[in-house]
DNA sequence: AGGTATTGTGTACGGCGTCCACAAAAGAAT
DNA sequence: ATTCTTTTGTGGACGCCGTACACAATACCT
């Protein structure tokens, strides 16, 4: 007689080897499709084929597991962030690319909440993890920048180049980010979803005119 | 021999009279202090002095007791847009009547946000309610508006006067909305809370500004 | 008065996060 | 090599949650 033996195979050694990152990594998978109350502990330690209270050798609470999660998450958003500025076109004058940049850094932004709502909800629902890194929940992305650090780096090029005055510069994270970052939110999370939705690149691009303008 | 007897009374009828009343009332002081997350079926009807399943005899689930706390915490919100908009000046010119009730409208949504950070979680979270009210879940202010159409009679105003471009006005809401409210997402649910915090006032209205210029 | 629909109760199930005591394995000290 | 210690995973239990089902008390209608 042969038992249904969910997870066959289980493990066959004692200790898991990688715990904290099969962990980390069911907690992206969970994430991705639900969001972050779907990062559910006992959920996660199933997938990693352990008893539910191995996980806290490793995290002292589901919350400091969605903590490393959302630090992840946001990893994933400055590489996306990166890819966008990446494909700029060359050849630009600085004052142009540096318009381009922070379009660039927008447009991956959007592009990433709704390519992946779950990770992005989960990246910046409730937490302080982007303001303050750890190094054990690095936030940044392939280039060493997390995404609040990008978007300022865009916009000091903008002063750079002379398109915005330096005076406007302090602060001006906050406005462009707050712009964006509802769009999306009302967009993936809110009220917004069924009645834009498709429309989210063209809308997008004219927030992102409005904030150009209004800086 | 004396019983602790939590909620003494309890009750002496049988029936409750006004139980629905009574679970949401206890579902908008979980959701004042908590967000959605705190708005729990159980202790609602704890607090109603009832047993947890009697709260299905009024609301499918917790997630509908949830829809109507939403709808009522976005009545909350239209009531404090009004508020702003009832305390403005009189004897503008109708250009900056206009430009002075968009402003209002953001500001009374900020404010909310920053007074009942609880409720206006809620509020925005993860539904529809909004866009499609039912008649058992109206999300109007005393003046018969919610926010969005608030929003957009204080754009449509912006046009009559002549300050906006009719061309621009569709979609115009979704622009100026996204950038009030990302602004008061990052700060009571996000990583901005820490960062700006008491600034958020000033903050707001350049963020207004921006609006205005670049709308 | 009796019948019916409404509303609240009791019991129970499975899922969750987390605490505690224990067991297995790995590494260090003898 | 044997023992001791630290690390890592297991098992069982507790109290919370949402919710399904059967039942009881009340109100309402005839």
């Amino acid at each position: 007689m042969t038992f249904p033996a969910i997870t066959p195979p289980a493990r066959a050694t004692y200790r898991h080897g990688d715990l904290r990152r099969a962990l980390l990594e069911a907690g992206m998978e969970l994430a991705r499709k639900g969001g972050p109350d779907a990062v559910v502990l006992r959920e996660a330690t199933r997938r990693a084929g352990v008893a539910p209270n191995a996980a806290y050798r490793h995290f002292a609470s589901r919350e400091a597991l969605l903590q490393a999660v959302r630090a992840a998450a946001l990893s994933a958003v400055a590489a996306a962030m990166e890819a966008e500025l990446a494909g700029l076109p060359a050849g630009l004058t600085p004052a142009d690319f540096a318009r381009a940049s922070v379009r660039a850094v927008g447009s991956g932004y959007l592009r990433f909440a709704q390519t992946e709502p779950g990770l992005f909800r989960t990246a910046f629902a409730r937490s302080d993890v982007l303001m303050q890194a750890t190094p054990e929940t690095p936030t940044a992305g392939p280039g060493g920048l997390n995404p609040f650090e990008l978007l300022g780096s865009a916009l000091d090029k903008l002063v750079q180049a002379g398109v915005m005055p330096p005076e406007r510069r302090p602060g001006a994270e906050f406005l462009a980010w707050s712009a964006v970052h509802g769009l999306a939110m009302l967009v993936i999370d809110g009220p917004l979803g069924p009645v834009i939705g498709p429309q989210l690149p063209q809308i997008g691009q004219r927030l992102l005119d409005m904030v150009e303008k209004g800086l």
